[in-house]
DNA sequence: TATGATTGGTCAACATAGCTGACATAAATT
DNA sequence: AATTTATGTCAGCTATGTTGACCAATCATA
């Protein structure tokens, strides 16, 4: 595959954009927009294929994962940081009952409620996958230090809407927003 | 929905982890991968709309960001950035030029080649989608600053593929890999 | 206690966007 | 002249999202 001409050289328009910060520059967002969309397809590329071996896709990821990191999780609130259908769940979902990686109990307080938890199959394909993104976020990190950590958190979470925003906030104690 | 417990609060195994830098424990490398996740989706979701009203969808959207960006690609160029094959490629592609948002021209050096390029039209919409786009990033920029800016892309940088890094280090001249 | 809201599930049908495999054509290269 | 390259096309499969309709169990409340 050929290169790629550079984007619009920072000459070609002045060096010191419009009247904005440096970074704001049209080139700079569009930079962003690319390693987003880059790095997103390659960090899921990983896990992806050791799912295709399972016959799993990235859908069933996303459960094992949201399970794993919450055990005894509802229904509800899966849906809710899926935001996906009760549908398109309840395919993906049913699967991976049927196929022993997670199992219900009725909730204790509502009994309508079924609890979501990894079943050892189920924590031991969570491992495995959480483990494989957590060395490609670890060898960023190490490679690029506490400082730029702290920014991409930082920008990340302001990318995000306001009741993702708030949603996360409330996980973790050590939080940047 | 209600609100998730937090992870692992920091206190539950040893406030300073393991052995490794502050920023690699655990939960703060779930925290990226979530972030990542969460950020990704938020994002995309606004130019969804708008597309979905014009009868297409996000794959459309990359093939009109990528050629507006570099008016001429070829379809190889074009298909080594997206990384999917030339039949997905081909029916986002002629429906493209059907509806008049991607024309297409023979190659110069190479008569095989196709050129393509954005229509007046699809300059028109590619200009709308970045827009969002590029405002959401710049309200998230300027809400932290250069500093974090500067790590953002950092980090996205090294969570790359090795050759996606090459790829776009050709692109940016004020680049920071 | 009866009613209505909530939690969760199911069936059916559809759309988007990826994939593989097979094959075709024109142009470039050797 | 033969081969490789760039591109396109047909056919069919899969994963994962969507809507809409409907059902059952349970909870909360008038």
């Amino acid at each position: 595959m050929p290169p790629l001409k550079p984007l619009s050289p920072s000459a070609s328009q002045a060096p010191s954009s419009p009247q904005k910060g440096l970074y704001l520059r049209k080139q700079d967002l569009r930079r962003g927009i690319e390693l987003l969309f880059f790095a997103y397809r390659d960090f899921t590329n990983e896990a992806d294929e050791i799912l295709s071996e399972l016959g799993l896709g990235r859908a069933h990821h996303r459960v094992i994962y949201f399970v794993g990191r919450q055990p005894d999780m509802t229904v509800s609130e899966l849906l809710g940081l899926l935001k996906i259908t009760k549908q398109s769940l309840s395919r993906v979902l049913s699967h991976l009952i049927d196929t022993d990686y997670i199992r219900q109990t009725q909730g204790v307080r509502d009994k309508r409620q079924r609890l979501l938890a990894l079943t050892d199959k189920g924590v031991a394909l969570e491992a495995k996958l959480t483990d494989v993104q957590c060395r490609r976020f670890a060898a960023a990190y190490s490679a690029r230090g506490g400082d730029a950590v702290d920014g991409f958190v930082k920008v990340l979470t302001s990318l995000l809407d306001e009741d993702m925003r708030k949603t996360l906030r409330r996980q973790y104690p050590d939080r940047i927003d």
